[in-house]
DNA sequence: TCTGGGGTCCTAGGACCC
DNA sequence: TCTGGGGTCCTAGGACCC
């Protein structure tokens, strides 16, 4: 079924540590860690070849890093620049298929089934494509492509050499690559699906080629069980979604540098938290119907809660007044290091088929107004002075509190 | 100075209806 | 008298991804 698709996992290649160092020469050459703060408990979001020679790894801790590497130079993201490089990849990939799906920010599939040929064949369009990016990125960003006839395959593929890489798995080589490979080496198979299915007698991918669907489905259920028989032979039934789709959640967390059973530091974090969940959706023109809010403990349980909210909305004291409930019945318990809500339940904001009172039109034009100066002088310039806990004597009927902004930063 | 922050998808279980 | 069973919807929570 799946012989005849030819499928690219196209990945790049220590993402944001690259886009720094081709925008900062100093950097090139040189050991570099991507996020971790000093003064927070953030961790490397990627690092550069140079400090993965060291022994630094994705998702260490900033601390952890500097102590194998002190040399290394850690240095902020650029969420602007990732989306911009992002979006001129993906002008590439379109030149050759309408078939590109966007799996993350620095990852795409692509489906050329019937469009490699006139290039010469996968490896020549794989080829191609690099050598694009080279020209129209950069020298610095590079990526692995992996080509097979499933998307688990190629992303298996793009795994297999980096930087740089390109392989194929023919369809005669996926038997002698599944052997070679861990079960957690698969996309969607992680640390805990390994340990379930060791508790059934299946240790590698092997092993899970041999399992009857029967094994499979008694433990796992109808769903994953057959999605794991497949698995265990190479093939997969998922196709290359062309279309982007709706974002389901708007979400924020902070964890705290250090931990804390103050609620008035939990308030004012969660309600900070708000206000940048509240921004987001109301740039990409969403209300959400439902908020969920929870904490994460020093010992990394944790507790939370959700509820719908009145009317769907964008507005962040609504949502904090909700999100605090969903909270406070769980700061008790001990040092909470983590706090985080969730807006779902989404509803595209049309706002013409919806009838505003006055005084909610009013607070709405203030709302992006707020947007505006955030945009044009960063993020935190200004705050509702509602969700930043200052008491004001002015009330606007129809909410609890003022809606004065505090100047702070500017 | 162990363990960030943004997401999606799936499953289990309860409520409710016919 | 007895208490089925299928379907749908919703929510909470776990697992996984980068």
């Amino acid at each position: 079924m799946s012989d005849g698709r030819v499928i690219f996992h196209i990945d790049m290649n220590s993402y944001f540590a690259s886009v720094a160092q081709q925008a900062n020469p100093f950097l090139v050459g040189k050991p570099i860690g991507v996020g971790g703060k000093p003064g927070t408990r953030g961790i490397i979001a990627a690092a550069s070849r140079e400090a993965k020679k060291r022994g630094v790894k994705t998702a260490m801790n900033a601390y952890e890093a500097l102590r194998i590497c002190p040399e290394l130079e850690i240095v902020d993201g650029d969420p602007g620049a990732y989306e911009h490089i992002t979006e001129d990849f993906l002008r590439i990939f379109r030149r050759y298929t309408d078939a590109v799906e966007v799996f993350s920010i620095d990852e795409a599939f692509l489906d050329v089934t019937g469009w490699h040929a006139r290039w010469g064949g996968p490896e020549a369009l794989a080829k191609r494509i690099k050598a694009d990016m080279r020209r129209e990125i950069g020298e610095r960003i590079t990526c692995s492509i992996g080509i097979a006839s499933t998307k688990i395959l190629a992303k298996l593929a793009s795994d297999m050499k980096k930087p740089d890489g390109l392989v194929r798995i023919r369809r005669e080589d996926v038997s002698i690559v599944l052997a070679f490979s861990e079960i957690t080496d698969i996309c969607g198979l992680a640390e805990r699906m390994r340990r379930r299915l060791a508790t059934i007698g299946i240790h590698d991918l092997i092993d899970l080629g041999l399992a009857p669907i029967t094994r499979l489905t008694v433990t796992f259920g109808p769903v994953m069980g057959a999605k794991l028989w497949l698995l265990g032979r190479g093939e997969d039934l998922s196709t290359v979604a062309q279309e982007e789709n709706d974002p389901k959640s708007f979400g924020n967390s902070y964890t705290l540098p250090e931990d804390t059973v103050n609620p008035r530091v939990m308030r004012e974090t969660l309600a900070k938290l708000c206000e940048k969940a509240c921004r987001r959706m109301r740039a990409e023109g969403y209300l959400a119907g439902n908020v969920s809010a929870f904490v994460r403990y020093s010992d990394f349980s944790h507790g939370g809660d959700g509820t719908r909210l009145g009317e769907p909305t964008d507005d962040p004291l609504p949502v904090l007044e909700a999100a605090w409930k969903c909270v406070l019945p769980h700061i008790c318990r001990s040092g909470v290091r983590m706090l985080g809500i969730q807006l779902h339940d989404l509803s595209p904001d049309n706002g013409q088929l919806r009838l505003w009172p006055e005084d909610g039109a009013r607070r709405r034009r203030l709302l992006h107004a707020l947007d505006a100066v955030n945009a044009r002088y960063g993020h935190d310039s200004l705050h509702s002075a509602a969700t930043t806990g200052v008491k004001l004597k002015r009330h606007v009927s129809g909410f609890k509190y003022g809606t004065g902004v505090m100047k702070r930063k500017v």
